[in-house]
DNA sequence: AATCAGTTTCAAACCGCTTTGGACAAGTCA
DNA sequence: TGACTTGTCCAAAGCGGTTTGAAACTGATT
């Protein structure tokens, strides 16, 4: 009889190793050898034992491949829900897609941990004693992230996605220049002749945060312009919020001419403040935003709709995942660090600072 | 000495079975009796283990577990990716993190496979033959999915967030009434008086579109309405999408009065077509959206701003999940099906229809 | 013919847990 | 008192692979 075993229920039993090998006359030795690939195993046997794999349709377990080896065979990520305001990050999505392709080319597992995020340390040192992953990436490093000394200290290889100011300790991470985006979007506004510019940031104990206003203050102080607190907001990065502070800036006696706004989904609340005023994108108010190229989130289909500082999440996740990948094969190699520019694309948002009148 | 062993390098080795079992004078049989709560084991010993056990740091490896039991512990979920057009659908994160809320309260890991959509039959197969997962849930669901047959051939339980129209076989889903609920929003936009109520609906392959288009046409059928296709519109659910095809509807020479639409995010589009017009919405223009509450995406603040068709993809997730770990744990009994009903919620983008003038 | 190296194969130990089938002591019943 | 429970514990056999150390065979060399 050829092919898997059929169970009265249907159900396709697969077979396993001591049951391929008997039925090829080998040890499961030789038939193990044979199908990872090793050297001492008689090339024409190698063949027979791989063409009988593939016609009885079996592979090996990986329970017990984890075991006997010792590797996991998987990389966990860990997804803080905040308990305040229960929010996930709408980058995770695209970023771990990107992640995903590396590891299933790789034949690792992703695990994601949801986590209350006042329980974080506790779920990392749990997957890490249970043997449940090989290595880790962590998301949404904030200033001084105290995951990274507790990582390193309980011996888990990671990568961080992003940086985390103050940490003096060496780690590996993969970020986007942040500071020279908003710098470089800065800087294009003033060239337009805006010089009352509005920073619509996230969070600002976040990394990413802290660094875009940098990047936004410098541009400022290198024309010698100091930035307005008042222009200067910081909140969770929903439409609702850039809304809110949008209007609230519209609002001012001296109102800003240009946003630079830390994502697509707070630039469509701007974007709804200021139309809601009457007034045209730009035209009277220009708006830089940056943009994670997000799929379901596309900043227009050919031409942009916005100005934006673009950089790939689905690809940080590609790239993110390689590196943890080669961190974990070759343990005794230094952190390695990635830092990708940001493009800076031009759309309908933007254009010259309205005259005075 | 007490507490875990440091190693030079600083890392933490947790303990083993073996090791805690003759640190105690016990055996390994006893101790992990007296840790998995069987009864046959004397309350003043299971104590001094459990003491033991916590003093040492001990946690059983989870590779050897699952090598023993049997079971992987674990719950997949697939994230197909068009190869067309790479779109990763934006509930996912919110219903992944409903899902794992529920699976750590269970002690379950979640593994997320991202494969490419025209792969995904052999990665449901690979998962099962690998012993990599218990159960499964099937996202997304088309009509005549074939996952759902393919499933119940492998053997590995699953639950289907969503429903197939067509399929026959029973299966266990969990789904939102979504053709009452477009029903529902079509009704109250026809009590206000509007005619001219245009869909705007996700891909209809999509099971839930379809069920979305139904309520809506019955509605309008109902008061003796014919649904007119130069009012129904059906696409990728992007807010450039719905632009678009509200921009197009509003040129129409008799354009809609009102307009239904399948998701949060291409009711933006919609509202940027209509703001685009000098139009408002609520007022020249009615919009209905549905709304998945994504915790990123919320539909105002304190008040809404759509009116909508809610259901929380969130609690969906914590539920479908736990369906199938009652599944997993009572393989016997047969599908379990779940109906949630949407919400109607009011807000401020609808109100009467415009006089005729 | 004996020795040796190289190739190919295998038996058995091992990974760290669970679980089966006793063993042993103490208490109960006839 | 002997037979039978009951309570408590343990040795050993698993789960399904990988990996070590040795055996068997081949052909070449002395």
């Amino acid at each position: 009889m050829i092919g898997p075993i059929e169970t009265v229920l249907g159900q396709i039993l697969s077979m396993n190793l001591k049951e391929l090998a008997s039925k090829l006359g080998l040890s499961p030795t030789t038939v193990s050898r044979a199908l990872n690939g090793y050297p001492e195993v008689n090339e024409s046997t190698r063949e027979r034992v791989v063409a009988a794999a593939k016609r009885y349709n079996y592979s090996p377990n990986t329970r017990a491949i984890r075991l006997a080896t010792g590797r996991a065979m998987a990389v966990g990520h860990v997804i803080p829900i905040a308990t305040r305001h229960e929010i996930v990050n709408p980058v995770f999505a695209d970023f771990i897609a990107g992640a995903g392709e590396t590891y299933s080319r790789n034949g690792y597992d992703m695990l994601l941990s949801v986590v209350s995020d006042d329980d974080e340390e506790g779920a990392y040192r749990d997957l890490k004693s249970r043997g449940a992953i090989d290595g880790i990436i962590v998301h949404g490093p904030n200033q001084n992230d105290p995951r990274i000394p507790l990582l390193r200290d309980i011996g888990l290889p990671f990568v961080v996605h992003g940086r985390s100011t103050g940490t003096t300790l060496p780690y590996s991470w993969l970020d986007v220049n942040n500071r020279r985006a908003f710098q470089r979007a800065t800087e294009f506004l003033l060239d337009l002749g805006h010089t009352r510019i509005a920073l619509i940031n996230g969070l600002e104990f976040m990394d990413f945060a802290i660094r875009r206003r940098t990047g936004y203050v410098d541009a400022l102080a290198a024309r010698k312009l100091a930035a307005d607190p008042a222009l200067m907001f910081s909140d969770e990065m929903t439409e609702v919020a850039g809304y809110q502070a949008a209007r609230a800036m519209l609002a001012l006696p001296h109102p800003p001419t240009a946003f630079l706004v830390s994502s697509m989904i707070s630039g469509m609340g701007v974007r709804r403040a200021i139309e809601s005023l009457n007034l045209h994108m730009g035209r009277e108010v220009s708006v830089i935003i940056h943009d994670d190229e997000l799929s379901y989130l596309r900043n227009g289909a050919e031409v942009p709709i916005f100005t934006a500082t673009r950089s790939s999440v689905r690809e940080a996740g590609r790239l993110t995942a390689e590196m943890l990948l080669d961190l974990i094969a070759n343990p005794g190699e230094g952190p390695k660090e990635r830092l990708l520019e940001a493009d800076l694309i031009i759309g309908q948002s933007t254009g010259p600072a309205p005259r005075k009148n």
